[in-house]
RNA sequence: CGGGGUGUAGCGCAGUUUGGCUUAGCGCGCCUGCUUUGGGAGCAGGAGGCCGGAGGUUCAAAUCCUCUCACCCCGACCA
């Protein structure tokens, strides 16, 4: 395939300045890209040979489910987003710039505008469904922060697809097609991952999936239980949390009383002035929505209020208010007597518990002894926290685990969102005229160049999975100067390359030891080593990068090795 | 957008506090030659900079002042 006098590349010793995470720091030593501005990358010949191996992939098993691929603009009239009310809504990470005569336009950050303005021309019965088509685009998205080099960029490669159904059914078809078919990908790419419940918003249809690579460095937080299937996004996750009996229901147990806390408006404080762990605090969070309405929620002192579960469970976009609520005593709030206008709404982990500490409702005292069942009545129980360590998987008895990993792909169920803004209708058999049904699937592949090489790298540099590794084998030639070596080393590439195999030669005139550094830093998979030992013995070394596995074989055997080290059967 | 920081050779940095000791330096990389060749070689020679940009102060500015631009870090954001 290459030989490396020919090719264009070079590696670095050196880190980076600015790499924060190992596998940006890689990206950029072993020469995948550049970065040109900030969040803006040129892929080199060798991080493009990988980003096309991803996207064949990604094709191959996107056409094996029937979907059919398309190509879209990059550059997108404002007037389609002005229809789907999103030239509003979407904020300053749309890329907005004008044309000569001053129309507006956007670099499309996502396709859905696009996509629902074709299906509004071309899709007109349910005969013509259902109907699945993908994109391998470049995006843009004018991050407020980009980061960690491809992995948050904000021009960045990615596959998109839409479906169009005329029912739920069929969109449920579809859907369940999308989440086999990005397990197949990452797969194939030889991660560890989880498909997680995710969040799916406000407008969320009921279901969505985000696919995440474990990776320490990951933005996204997950949690999964070892004993079942059971996994989800951080923020989504249901739990139950350990019985704790000390703090259940006891009869007959005194009625709350108050007591003096001067100065003292915060759990941790409170929790040593009254020698009570914070399990024993009822915190009182007040929260506003758009209509400045005041609701009240109940979580335990040592638990972190989850605003979007309680956007989910209200069905409305809150936030936090502090302005409204300065006559209701923060610090010192709590269930009991508080202004009977308020709703109330508690957490589920406070339930049957008592020996409670609330706030009394008047600065500078808090109530003791409260009774979770006797003493206030919640409009509402809910899940309204996030997890935590110790906390009891939803669905089995094992404790949950908390990893971080970095969101590849999030599939989606859109529903009628956008085809109903934008007039995407369809004659169904019943005669009635009905907006499309929609999905949309979603897989970062720029993203996942950086996240595996995140999840796959050791000291010595990246180590590909065979399946996107830019070569196979990489032919060390020791001392190229010496005619033996290097005539053995040319017939052996040709030989390589007739045999079919992704080869790349080595035959730069510099010392053993800076082929076999450069080899593992971009981490070819299989080092095919010619020395003195061929001219002498007719003898080539394999070395494996994954695991440094080390055989001395004939020219013949070595070649059989190698063709057949991807199906898994070397010796 | 708020807070902080950095711009000096392709990359990584020193020099800036205290203006002149610099013809602006070091390491890596690059070019030439010789030696070397199984885990980032040695020697010798060499190329490469309007010190981010624009104004100012001064006899004199990489260094001080003003304004700009770019990049980075922390926070809020994230189909």
């Amino acid at each position: 395939m290459v030989k490396l006098t020919d090719y264009f590349f070079s590696t670095y010793k050196e880190e980076p300045g600015n790499a924060d995470i190992p596998g940006y720091a890689l990206s950029i030593r072993a020469g995948l890209i550049k970065k040109t501005a900030a969040g803006i990358y040129t892929f080199m010949p060798l991080g493009l040979k990988v980003l096309g191996k991803i996207e064949k992939i990604i094709r191959e098993e996107m056409d094996s489910t029937g979907a059919l691929e398309i190509l879209m603009p990059a550059l997108q009239p404002a007037d389609l987003w002005i229809q789907s009310g999103r030239w509003q809504q979407y904020g300053p990470e749309l890329f907005r710039l004008k044309d000569r005569n001053d129309r507006q336009f956007c670099l499309g950050p996502t396709h859905e505008e696009i996509i629902t303005n074709i299906a509004h021309q071309n899709i007109k019965s349910y005969k013509d469904m259902p109907l699945n088509l993908y994109q391998i685009q470049v995006k843009f998205r004018d991050e407020i922060r980009p980061r960690y080099g491809i992995l948050r960029a904000r021009e960045f490669i990615m596959k998109d697809a839409y479906s169009f159904t005329a029912n739920e059914k069929d969109l449920d078809s579809i859907y369940e097609s999308m989440y086999k078919c990005y397990s197949n990908i990452i797969e194939r790419l030889g991660l560890k991952y989880f498909a997680v419940e995710a969040d799916t918003g406000l407008i969320g249809g009921k279901y969505s999936h985000e696919f995440i690579i474990l990776a320490k460095n990951g933005e996204d937080e997950i949690v999964y239980c070892p004993g079942c299937s059971y996994s989800a996004n951080y923020e989504m996750a249901d739990f139950r949390s350990k019985e704790d009996v000390s703090l259940t229901e006891e009869k007959d147990t005194p009625d709350y009383s108050e007591v003096s806390t001067p100065g003292i408006t915060d759990i941790k404080s409170l929790s040593t002035f009254l020698s009570l762990p914070e399990e024993r605090i009822i915190k009182t969070l007040f929260l506003k929505d758009c209509e400045k309405n005041i609701y009240a929620f109940l979580v335990s002192g040592h638990r972190e209020l989850n605003i979007a579960k309680v956007q989910k469970f209200l069905g409305k976009n809150l936030e936090m208010a502090d302005d409204e609520v300065s006559n209701l005593n923060i610090g010192y709030a709590g269930p009991a007597g508080l202004d009977s206008r308020i709703l109330i709404y508690a957490d589920n982990d406070l339930k049957h518990k008592s020996g409670m500490a609330a706030g009394a409702n008047r600065p500078g005292f808090h109530l003791i002894n409260i009774d979770c069942t006797r003493d206030f009545k919640p409009h509402a129980w809910g899940d309204f926290v996030y997890p935590q360590k110790g906390d009891i998987c939803p669905n089995c008895e094992h404790e949950l685990i908390f990893e971080k990993g970095i969101e590849i792909g999030h599939i989606f169920k859109l529903g009628t969102k956008y085809s109903e803004k934008m007039n995407a209708m369809f004659l169904d058999s019943d005669g009635k005229l009905k907006p499309v049904i929609m999905g949309c699937y979603g897989i970062g592949v720029s993203r996942i160049l950086a996240a595996v090489i995140e999840q796959l790298n050791d000291s010595r540099g990246i180590v590909w999975p065979l399946s996107i590794a830019p070569f196979l084998v990489n032919i060390i030639a020791i001392n190229i100067e010496d005619d033996d070596v290097k005539s053995a080393s040319d017939m052996i590439y040709d030989k390589l390359l007739k045999s079919g195999i992704e080869v790349m030669y080595d035959n730069r005139n510099v010392r053993a030891g800076v082929k076999f550094k450069d080899s593992d830093l971009i981490g070819i998979p299989i080092k095919l080593i010619v020395g003195k030992n061929f001219p002498e013995n007719k003898t080539v070394e394999l070395e494996l990068r994954k695991d440094g596995y080390k055989k001395t074989l004939d020219l013949d055997s070595a070649i059989r090795f190698i063709a057949e080290y991807p199906s898994g059967s070397h010796f």
